[in-house]
DNA sequence: CGTCTATTTGAATGTACTCAAAAGCGGTGG
DNA sequence: CCACCGCTTTTGAGTACATTCAAATAGACG
């Protein structure tokens, strides 16, 4: 199995790329195996890479001033994860990703990144589209936050990504939908 | 004034046109004025135009299945407005929207919005760096609700939106903070 | 096997909501 | 111009949802 099949056949979803586009972008792709728990990116730190997840599952979280963590997003198979605005912006990371599984990723730094969007201009139009479903699917979930309680976002949350609820532990998912440990705890008792 | 001016100026941050792309461009849009109150999208109904905000202020927001509102986000003057996800998806709306004082806008519908991608490429990089931000607010909104209680919301957002939060009833407010109105009042009789 | 972390359980507490009623405020018609 | 209407804001009591803290139990991993 190729390492580029999947991200190419993913791009293949919005973009037409001839042969030699394909090329020079996989060019730009650095593949990493990082294992299980491993810190790939840590608060403070420069955000130079944009990561396609070829395997595994990541997480990123932050850190409030009391040391509390907070889920922003889990990331399987398929995925692109990165601190965005940070990334973006070229700032240093206000956020921490981990590897919840053995991952393997491809990086795209900042600087090909840029690179990439000069010398093919369609890639533009692929990032738009990964921008705009990464927005909608955002703006969901703070509506969701807002009207749902724990119990009824636990629920949806189960049930949009099961693959994902499998997967990582009751605390995370909790500092995913803001509540404690113990209240989550709680609300699976009663079901 | 030039009713194109301050939209082409926007636009002019991010990508350079020529004087026929912007005459192309402006030739798709729609002037209107808007009375205040006035809901110019409903629930239920198609989501075809994107609205770039000249002047005025608008509001969208849901209705759960209890009636109860949720401020999706508040719009001022060079904001852009949309049920994102129905626009693009073409899916019949799930949000409302309307106005908080009397606006004027001008509204790209989906379809031109797709010939105007088509014609001029360009446009891709815009829309991508417009929903980059557009997630990189959201997600920040995200983490908000979930880390900070709803004083210190309250808080942030009258500092982030000084002059949306001066337009907007109380009211308004707490729906956006995911609050009641009456716990709102008591907020601010503490401080 | 031992250690470390995750999960469960429960009591006490805090944050925010519901419901009801009164007060304030803005727009409209007489 | 003012009185009335409808909506917003305030206030308070009672309640529900969720947290904190502490301690016990269960699981994962070397």
């Amino acid at each position: 199995m190729e390492i580029h099949h999947a991200i190419l056949k993913t791009i293949a979803k919005h973009i037409t790329l001839t042969r030699e586009e394909e090329d020079f972008f996989t060019g730009l792709l650095v593949y990493k195996e990082i294992p299980k728990k491993t810190t790939l990116l840590a608060e403070g730190h420069p955000c130079t890479q944009l990561s396609y997840i070829h395997s595994g599952a990541l997480r990123s979280y932050c850190l409030d001033e009391k040391g509390k963590e907070s889920t922003i997003m889990f990331a399987m198979s398929d995925w692109w994860l990165t601190d965005m605005y940070c990334y973006l912006n070229e700032q240093p990371s206000m956020t921490f990703i981990e590897t919840i599984e053995d991952s393997t990723v491809l990086n795209l730094s900042k600087f090909n990144f840029d690179h990439l969007l000069t010398a093919i201009p369609k890639f533009e139009r692929f990032f738009r589209i990964l921008m705009q479903n990464a927005y909608t699917r955002e703006q969901l979930r703070s509506i969701e936050n807002l009207t749902l309680n724990a119990e009824e976002r636990y629920t949806r949350f189960i049930n949009k990504y099961p693959q994902i609820a499998r997967n990582v532990t009751q605390k995370q998912i909790a500092s995913y939908l803001g509540i404690t440990p113990e209240f989550l705890s709680f609300i699976r008792k009663k079901r």
